[in-house]
DNA sequence: GTGAAAGCGCTAACAT
DNA sequence: ATGTTAGCGCTTTCAC
């Protein structure tokens, strides 16, 4: 844009008669510089104003301070909240955050993956679009042994940390739930399946059913993109069936609010005529009548965690990080939606 | 972290026996080169695992092609959509976003501002901490005539740009409507009065009175941080009253949801007791019970227009933006929670 | 305690 | 259509 001359150390040495390699030290509370020289330096630096290069400096280090990070979407509940503990952890260690959003789509994680690259952040963080099946758009990250974390939304395959937490317990306790509760016709609506995440909540729900003398259905299981509008029409679709579920387990709160709602306006009772259960414990679980029962996990603990341990092995701390999976708690919020029956 | 050498253009003219300045066009499909000497550059830098040097690139060109934004809450519906906007548009124009948050602290923001300009980014976008009444932190960029954008929570007297709603108008309009709906007596709880998008809203709040022959009290305002728990709190003290209010104007959906359950589970009903009204549009607005009469406006499209517009300055389309301030679009959603009395 | 100088990798003006 | 060259501003090794 403008092309105002910017002040480096060359003009403040010059001004003091010292050596740039004298000034650049002084700013940076090197031991070896005399403490009225570096007081000199940064005074005359104030004045001239100054402000450090951070690429000259990356270039010449070979380091960037910055930590990518790739989220499916950055306004849901669970990633916005991680996106503010990694901020928190980072803004505290003096790295920046580079972050971007795949929206669930498989190219773009692949091209922010790329630039991420070519940014040459220190460390990459991702949450994966849920329809990612081929992981070489991380290759040059493993290739190039950059720190490549994941969380939530893992590659299972990986020998990178992933932070997770229990989805198929989670899943199982949610669903054994709903059963304690007395449901016998219980319907799953989840997400791409071929997501692990949504894999392992699909075979907890399985699994107790199956613990819990219950058949297991292909039709009671449902797949769509968990948003608010797909609640309302999976409500719509599960009044038309022969005969209606008695139970609700649904991956995530917004669309198993919305689902709820239009049941609810349907004229059937939750949780009478059917018990819900939802996943993330988004606010909004608190406010909704009946307040819905949900696992809770914490978001941001889990990217403050995230951060603090990739920002802990990019300065050399190697030993802080010694599972490659961190399985984060994880628990069951029973509120009135699934209340007694 | 490691040491492998990277492979630079220089590497990559040598093998091809060119020059670096050959390659470098080539890599950016400059049109002075042949295409089948890109085509020969482009894939041995492949091979050769080549990736481009941004720093350097910066370096020399003196741009970063980064946008830093400064906001209070990552992890709020307005913020976090407003964020989710900004980086479409920066990554269709091959921006880079750097986000970080100032937690209602000012002084934390002033630490990021400065942060952001050592980092040179191309511009600044910012909306204010609450608690921001000096702006001498955003006058590096004002000085190097880096441009500074502001949105929602705005710096009213700089010359930048700025994108807002009007929430004099909004607040307006939220009051007459409750005043329309038969309230009498009507509380408005709002956020720190220093900030002007607080104060805008008391204004358009006690203007609506006066224009409807009512009385201004300063007792019926109330100002607190406008979370979920401060919701609760502000219900308590609501009750303890000599008199109840018979409308709530709260400037925050959360905050508003929040009272509201705590009334309700004092056995006041909403509305026929108390009307509410709330502000931003949370999700969460639609699913509680009654569902909440809010303003609306579109954080995300306010994000991305704030965005492009800076993204086009920067480009140097300077005529794109006329108006020193833009005034997005905001409306009274009217629900359940204000009914008719 | 301070200085000299090389070089990180890329770009662009100028040359051919 | 391609090459030469001079930096961009900082860090750091080696010298004094």
């Amino acid at each position: 844009m403008d092309h105002i001359k910017e002040t480096t150390i060359y003009d403040i040495a010059k001004q003091l008669n010292i050596s740039p390699a004298t000034v650049s030290r002084g700013l940076k509370d090197h031991p070896a510089i005399s403490g009225k020289t570096k007081k000199k330096i940064k005074e005359t630096a104030t004045k001239m104003g100054y402000r450090f290069n951070t690429f000259a400096s990356n270039l010449r280090r070979q380091r960037t301070n910055t930590i990518g990070v790739i989220v499916p979407r950055l306004n849901s509940h669970i990633m916005s909240s991680a996106l503010a503990g990694m901020e928190k952890a980072a803004n505290q260690s003096g790295y920046n955050l580079i972050i971007s959003q795949s929206l669930e789509s498989s190219a773009k994680e692949r091209a922010n993956a790329l630039t991420m690259f070519n940014n040459r952040v220190d460390g990459l963080i991702v949450s994966l679009s849920s329809d990612t099946t081929e992981y070489d758009h991380f290759k040059p990250f493993t290739d190039k042994t950059i720190p490549l974390f994941f969380f939530d939304r893992v590659w299972e395959d990986s020998k990178c940390p992933k932070f997770v937490i229990h989805n198929f317990k989670a899943a199982y306790d949610a669903t054994r739930h709903l059963i304690r509760q007395g449901c016998s016709r219980i319907t799953h609506i989840t997400g791409n399946l071929t997501c692990h995440l949504y894999k392992d909540r699909l075979n907890g729900y399985r699994q107790a059913l199956l613990d819990n003398g219950l058949t297991f259905h292909e039709e009671s299981v449902i797949c769509n993109d968990l948003s608010i509008e797909s609640g309302a029409l999976v409500a719509q679709t599960i009044v038309k069936a022969p005969q209606l579920p008695d139970g609700l387990f649904i991956a995530s709160d917004t669309c198993a609010v919305s689902c709820m709602q239009t049941l609810k306006s349907m004229g059937i009772k939750i949780p009478e005529d059917i018990a819900i259960v939802g996943f993330n414990n988004d606010p909004i679980t608190r406010f909704v009548e009946p307040r819905l029962t949900t696992i809770h996990y914490p978001g941001d603990e889990m990217g403050e965690m995230v951060a603090k341990n990739l920002i802990s092995l990019l300065n050399g701390n190697t030993d802080i990080l010694q599972a490659t999976t961190l399985v984060i708690r994880s628990e069951l919020i029973i509120r009135e939606s699934s209340g007694i029956k």
